[in-house]
DNA sequence: CTGGTGGTATACATCGTTGCAGATCCGCGG
DNA sequence: CCGCGGATCTGCAACGATGTATACCACCAG
């Protein structure tokens, strides 16, 4: 069926292994040898099997990325650039979709999925740390900081409480005094939320201005969580000049919310978000948000695991790196 | 190092080929054997290793999607359905993206990517039917229906000069006369962009509106071209009355640059865009646009893709199907 | 008692490649 | 003229699973 290395063997009328010597670049071959075995290539069209070099060589070039879903813009943008950098490694990615669900987080982190990765790329959302070792296998694994931090794990992190911090000061220093937050509980101290709602916090005192829990919204992370979120605080008659969305989908959800109720943004209500994903430039008016370091992160990230991968090194020490953010200032909140 | 069948058949007494049969349901099995393989996987904590199956199976259960970059809001989404319905069918989805470049999608169509793949989906962009039939193997093939419309390929098509129309003659029953149309060349009658236009000049022509050349702009399909072309158009101080968007990024982009430059949205200028993502519904105003089914399109691709795969049908009929498409009424042009 | 039948389990070859361990060839120093 | 080392090439086994063919058993009909 297939053209094999064999057929390119019997035609180039060298061995087996001489071809595969020359598709793997092997030092020590004559220059009119090499030319037969690639015009016999050529002329029979063979391609490498790489299931069969996967089998051989106990490696599938493949890293696997476990997220929540592709049509969230921030991981969709996040995905495209890893396997950008992945790409350029010489790596492809496998990407699957975790649904926000422990059960799929945790059958990606085992699972079959693994045996066809030679490493991971893990956004947890439900799992915590030991959850994860727990559930992961002995193949590496590189989180990016959404969620967990723990010593024993590789992982690229966002300075959420930082970034967040940043935003909030940013936000005082326009005058705003009430400051909602969409996306986090009064008690989080962990996860995403917690640490970018700790930032706020942080902020606030710095600023001397009174924290009330009353502004803090749950909601999911959403484009209509953050609708829905500003509409009852709207309802219940809260006074709040400014809204910061613990992501750009819910600050953009209360940006079109707001607009609908015949807010003024941002002069009576300012509003911000976290994640500088590519519509919030072009919203109207532009969001405000913090860029998180979106392509150091995947850069990184790769980099890391595929160094993970390819040295052998029994117990490497744990690395945990941190990307630069940067607050984008655009006209939701001047 | 890894655990395999050969293990097991030995903790759980038999033979690796009975192993082989329990883990494939193999019907003739008495219950207790299988019982005391089942608990051997349990103890050693087996995995099957999908490189060796596929090897000797020849299947590798993963389907192949080449798009042009996931950061595209409409290409996310589409992976997202996608990569759900390959999933209920029990296969996984490799992307690949071409970056829409032509070079890169002829290595998706032949290369190394295809050996990891059963099947390839492929939304062309710079490829044309010959070119396409050219490139690619003998392996399933089923084109997006983004662009090429060809009688040998399979394919599911988007119904774009239907689709357009009915967005176009939505703007003319809302009154608009000088309609804009944004990504594509006054002569183009092939492609997305071509079919689309023709749709939208079938519908002036319906209606007794005269076609003007010189409210067709040229541009990238992204926020930015699409902002970039509103720019241009007023600038040359053109009349119009409305903004037709070929995709939703388009539409958005010609939005904001609206809006920044001061102009009444729908009141001075309706405007329209096609695909429906889920930004359109967020946007302020809120885009009117069509959905081309996107949902319908990701699960008849997969389930036609994996039929073809399935069967040994040496030569089957061609199959091309269309997906349904709705207009989605909204603020940005009621 | 024999042969057939259907359920159950096994042996062996095989998928296409790469790692390992030689085999062969050649030129040159002693 | 031998022997040695480096360049060049080769054969065999193995990666871990599955397909095919077959062995074996129990049981029932003839």
């Amino acid at each position: 069926m297939a053209v094999t290395m064999n057929d390119v063997a019997r035609v180039a009328g060298v061995s087996l292994k001489t071809v595969s010597n020359v598709i793997n670049n092997y030092e020590f071959i004559r220059p009119t040898t090499r030319q037969r075995v690639l015009d016999a290539i050529d002329q029979l069209g063979y391609e490498t099997n790489l299931t069969a070099r996967s089998l051989r060589s106990g490696k599938t070039s493949m890293l696997g990325l476990v997220l929540a879903d592709l049509s969230v813009p921030y991981y969709a943008e996040l995905a495209s650039d890893i396997m950008k950098a992945a790409w350029a490694r010489g790596y492809r990615v496998l990407v699957e979709q975790s649904g926000n669900e422990a059960d799929h987080e945790r059958a990606a982190l085992q699972g079959q999925f693994r045996s066809l990765t030679d490493g991971l790329l893990f956004i947890p959302l439900t799992l915590d740390a030991q959850q994860i070792i727990d559930a992961a296998g002995k193949k590496p694994l590189v989180l990016l900081g959404e969620f967990v931090e723990d010593p024993r794990l590789d992982m690229v992190l966002i300075r959420n409480y930082e970034a967040a911090a940043a935003v909030t000061t940013h936000l005082l220093a326009g005058g705003r005094r009430r400051i909602a937050v969409l996306g986090a509980d009064d008690g989080d101290t962990t996860g995403s939320g917690g640490l970018r709602l700790s930032g706020y916090k942080a902020a606030l005192a710095d600023a001397g201005v009174q924290y009330d829990p009353a502004l803090v919204m749950r909601c999911e992370w959403r484009r209509d969580g953050g609708a829905e979120a500003v509409a009852r605080l709207l309802d219940s008659g809260a006074e709040f000049d400014a809204v910061f969305g613990l992501n750009d989908a819910l600050a953009l959800g209360a940006l079109h919310e707001l607009l609908v109720r015949g807010k003024q943004v941002p002069e009576e209500v300012a509003v911000a978000g976290f994640d500088d994903i590519e519509e919030a430039r072009f919203a109207s008016p532009s969001l405000t948000t913090v860029a998180p370091g979106r392509a150091e992160i995947a850069e990184r990230a790769v980099e890391l695991l595929i160094e993970r991968i390819e040295s052998n090194m029994a117990v490497p020490k744990v690395r945990q790196l941190e990307a630069a953010f940067e607050l984008r200032v655009r006209q939701s909140a001047p």
